[in-house]
DNA sequence: CCCGATACTGAGCGAGCGCTTAGCCCCGTC
DNA sequence: GACGGGGCTAAGCGCTCGCTCAGTATCGGG
């Protein structure tokens, strides 16, 4: 969508839209913190403190520490959506969409580990109204890939006795990378959404695809 | 494991093994609060208050808040594992045995998912030795699920290219319900148990069970 | 050389936190 | 029926929280 925001090695980068400067380091401040710690146990005097600067200097930017949090989720689901449609929107069979989908979509959850497990659980810190703005993102990004199973479904490539529920899996099983990957360290966002790109293609009973990803051997086994 | 512990309308009560009375009050009424707000955001007054007490009658039956959570972490873990053992345990087919494990596993944190949310994503609260504690018993669930996959490879009844990243799936897709199940309300415990049986079976390839749960058509079409 | 605007800091306010303490009530014991 | 002790409460301690405000350094325009 934006251009030239990624680093190659590590976290993305998606808050190049956040200006001034003082507002994104304070927001990627912020964003770790929240990460490493949840929303309610963190500061607004850790947050300054790793953007360098003093607990006021935070009020300047943002009104409140509830502020950072929704703007910090608001964008976050914006990326995940549009990840999320550029899938769903190519050009191929349904079963091409939907690995691509879940493999960027992990790749993302994974990648950025630090930004969506703050987007993706501390949802409960919105107050009501933000909350209810970031749901509507939420039904959108399902509705994105219900559509892409239901395509496979008429294709007559997919078996899906239970589509919303299987929709629901799906986005369950993607979004749940944010909270366990990197704990043990021993797989890369790559290979999690090649794996996942396969389990999902199981899950909806779809041919896998040929030349892509289906994993040979393990690389390195993982943790005992 | 313990005798009559369960309530057929609505959550189970594994509680019955803290004592005494006014102990278990206050655990009860710690897990709801942890449940709902998180454990930051939850103060002693509001523990107490749901229990009918006064803030200092906490400390009389649990020294800090966080032994509070520690309890209930360490309670629901060993009731998770054993619902997972005892489903490993018994005779059968692996994929038998796979789908029994998946379906009881889903339906304790959908049917008990205000204890299941504590227990499951309130893990970083914790001090470090407790955690390390809790993150052991996590170790022997994953255990258990590679055992029955591994089972099941070796009977020749899996397709299973990555093992521990299946083991790690199957139990991440479990695990997550306890977040987003209820929201929307369309699907009892005992359905989801059933859809993601057949769902963790097509991921491991085993033929699906003939007299069990495959779903033939939804029996109310979920939230639109 | 002064001006106002902008970005920031040091100090601190009121509130609510986790937890403690002094004392009361109640109940089994002899 | 006086007594000892566990279960509980009212009050409050020390602390840190989110947030505010008066004041300062910096800088472009006249």
């Amino acid at each position: 969508m934006s251009t030239a925001e990624e680093t190659v090695g590590g976290e993305a980068q998606p808050w190049a839209e956040v200006t001034p400067d003082a507002a994104r380091r304070l927001l990627v401040a912020a964003v770790e913190a929240f990460a490493e710690r949840g929303y309610h146990a963190t500061t607004t005097r850790d947050i300054a403190g790793r953007a360098g600067m003093s607990p006021a200097a935070l009020y300047i930017h943002y009104k409140t520490k509830e502020e950072l949090l929704h703007r910090i989720s608001s964008i976050g689901h914006a990326k995940a959506l549009d990840i999320l449609r550029t899938a769903a929107g190519r050009e191929g069979t349904a079963t091409e969409r939907l690995a691509d989908a879940v493999g960027s979509f992990v790749r993302w959850h994974a990648g950025g580990r630090t930004t969506a497990r703050v987007v993706q659980y501390e949802l409960d810190s919105l107050g009501p109204e933000a909350r209810a703005e970031i749901i509507a993102l939420r039904r959108q990004c399902d509705a994105e890939v219900r559509g892409i199973i239901e395509d496979g479904v008429a294709e007559g490539a997919f078996d899906v006795p239970d589509v919303p529920g299987t929709t629901l899996a799906v986005l369950s099983l993607c979004i749940d990378v944010a909270r366990w990957f990197n704990v043990g360290g021993a797989r890369s966002p790559e290979e999690v959404g090649a794996l996942y790109a396969d389990l999902v293609l199981r899950m909806v009973g779809a041919e896998p695809l040929a030349g892509h990803a289906e994993p040979r051997e393990l690389p390195r086994s993982a943790r005992g």
